[in-house]
RNA sequence: CGGGGCGUGGCGCAGUCUGGUGAGCGCGCGUGUCUGGGAGACACGAGGUCGUGGGUUCAAAUCCCACCGCCCCGACCA
């Protein structure tokens, strides 16, 4: 419950019904507080508290982390990748081999100084990201031309002692995977670094329904120690961006710090290009902040732990049994149904829970829309006799509006094309919202008015490319540069004068607020 | 690290200013009855080292000192 609402609720003595129980703040007078309340609310996760940053992801989070591993998994064994697994310590030199890559991370290390009750002669540092004890492995497991590329993804839990949390956009310990390529060739690691940038913007797109801009970080924004960092940018519902996925061009820069070396076919000794790239449960975060409402958590079909509830109706045993056992046999027929689309890789069958506990059908009603089930079925003895289910979309779209009453065969043999298009819905009125929500600003003044108090949106900005201008709009406005779109992400190139500076300037860049 | 807030049954809070009543309220939880198509009602009941340590006092949740922790807002970052 919001504190909030609490409050005012103490005050105003008993408020009854609805709002009585309201506990979840609105998105409009509080949009912090309502993220957090959906989060603890749909019971994804809650504050670990004994463990300073860190959380607990529930289980209803979690099997949303697996439905986002699952995908991702196919889609990186697709592309010829392997899964493999590296020590959550690194030996502390590792991490200062690598020069800008230690300026970056050195600030938010957790490290072990003593271990088995002694100190230890070199401490270990809990890995913040893999790049240097893989460029460690890379640099054993390489040794002619004829090893690469080799592609190695790694599902794994990292740390960062980050100076403030938030629950999954940014906490101390956080799971994530990993992409750790080596290539020939610049041009074949270049290759790679977009083939799986546009692996995310898909994912992102036709599994989290989260659209999102694909473009460059600036040289400020860039990960620490890549030569590029590619990334893909979502748009939260209060405007401000999220970045969703990263891909980095590391050039030969761990290469070099790590002695990674091949021979090539002339029987030269080259070091290798290499790449990594990465999501997080961050992702969850996005989510929450693409589809939910005030009513709690909103998800697609293709990443809901759940996808079907059924709310039995009855006024006595002899009609509960009855119900039961038809509903039953509904949940079986469901669950035989495979909603993944015809090019998947791995089979989507539909989640169906009955929810039995003795409760009041609306308590029932009102817990599972907070825990975003797309659709419920009503089941109750009048629709047992009319051969019919009762149901209701999580949010009225093309996919249902308010109850409906469908004959039960039609109901089942209809619904994976229903959950199509609620997924095609969810990401069409996110996608609405972006492009409703972008503009362009061509003036200092529209842009102050625009980026006033904690307001935030994506706007299309011409740049000079210098940091001096990059830092300064930052400190006036906390507004950054979210990336330079990639051909076709935003306007097309054009001359122009600097939002800030008024000096020349080739092109527009994504400005917003971010998590 | 700067600013703010907060540690009291499972959760959220009141009580602290002004020390002294039997530590209270809401939600949740348990049992029972009536109920059941949008958060049901009633009855009974269980549940507490008041963050930790020290101090003042006849007496401390309350005053003083120190410490620990968490949350929120900023600067840094997936």
């Amino acid at each position: 419950m919001s504190k909030q609402g609490k409050g005012k609720q103490g005050k105003q003595g008993k408020a009854k019904g609805k709002q009585g129980k309201q506990t979840i703040a609105t998105r409009a007078a509080d949009y912090p507080q309502w993220y957090q309340d959906v989060v603890r609310e749909s019971g994804l996760a809650e504050p670990a508290k004994v463990v300073k940053g860190c959380m607990v992801i529930k289980p209803h989070g979690y099997a949303i982390w697996e439905k986002i591993q699952r995908d991702l998994d196919a889609r990186f064994k697709a592309t010829g990748h392997q899964n493999a697994y590296f020590p959550v310590l690194v030996p502390q030199s590792f991490i200062t081999k690598e020069a800008e890559h230690v300026e970056g991370f050195a600030p938010e290390l957790a490290v072990v100084t003593h271990a088995g009750g002694e100190k230890l002669e070199e401490p270990y540092v809990v890995r913040p990201t893999s790049e240097t004890i893989i460029g460690h492995f890379f640099a054993k497991w390489i040794e002619s031309h004829r090893d690469l590329p080799l592609l190695i993804n790694q599902w794994a839990n990292v740390m960062r002692w980050e100076k403030r949390t938030r629950l999954f956009l940014r906490t101390t310990e956080f799971l994530w995977q990993e992409g750790h390529t080596a290539h020939s060739s610049h041009e074949e690691a270049k290759q790679e670094v977009r083939r799986m940038l546009d692996i995310y913007g898909d994912f992102a797109e036709e599994i989290l329904g989260v659209p999102v801009v694909r473009g460059v970080k600036t040289e400020s924004e860039k990960f620490a120690g890549a030569l590029q960092s590619l990334c893909i940018e979502a748009m939260m519902q209060d405007g401000k961006a999220l970045q969703a996925g990263t891909s980095h061009d590391l050039g030969q820069n761990f290469g070099k710090a790590f002695d990674v070396k091949y021979q090539t076919a002339e029987g030269e000794m080259e070091y290798v290009w290499q790449t990594s790239w990465g999501v997080s449960t961050r992702l969850i975060g996005g989510l929450v902040m693409t589809h939910s409402d005030d009513n709690g958590l909103v998800l697609p079909p293709r990443v809901a732990p759940i996808h079907v509830v059924i709310v039995p109706i009855f006024r006595n045993d002899e009609q509960r049994e009855r119900v039961l056992e038809a509903a039953k046999s509904l949940r079986t027929q469901l669950q035989a149904i495979d909603i993944a689309p015809s090019d998947c890789r791995y089979r989507d069958f539909l989640e169906v829970v009955i929810d039995e506990r003795d409760m009041r059908p609306g308590a029932k009603y009102f817990y599972w829309e907070q825990r975003g089930v797309p659709l419920r079925v009503e089941l109750g003895p009048r629709d047992l006799e009319k051969g019919q289910v009762c149901i209701k979309m999580r949010v009225d779209s093309a996919a249902g509006e308010g109850k409906q009453f469908l004959a039960q065969d039609e109901f089942v043999a209809g619904i994976r094309e229903r959950m199509l298009l609620f997924q095609n819905e969810l990401l069409a009125r996110a996608r609405t919202r972006m492009q409703e929500q972008t503009v362009t600003i061509d003036t200092w003044d529209e842009f102050l008015k625009v980026f006033a108090g904690e307001q935030s949106t994506f706007a299309w900005c011409h740049w000079d490319g210098t940091a001096e201008t990059e830092a300064a709009i930052k400190a006036q406005t906390k507004v950054t540069i979210r990336c330079v779109p990639l051909p076709g992400q935003g306007p097309e190139p054009e001359e122009g004068k600097c939002v800030f500076s008024g000096k020349p300037s080739r092109q527009r860049v994504l400005m917003a607020k971010a998590y």
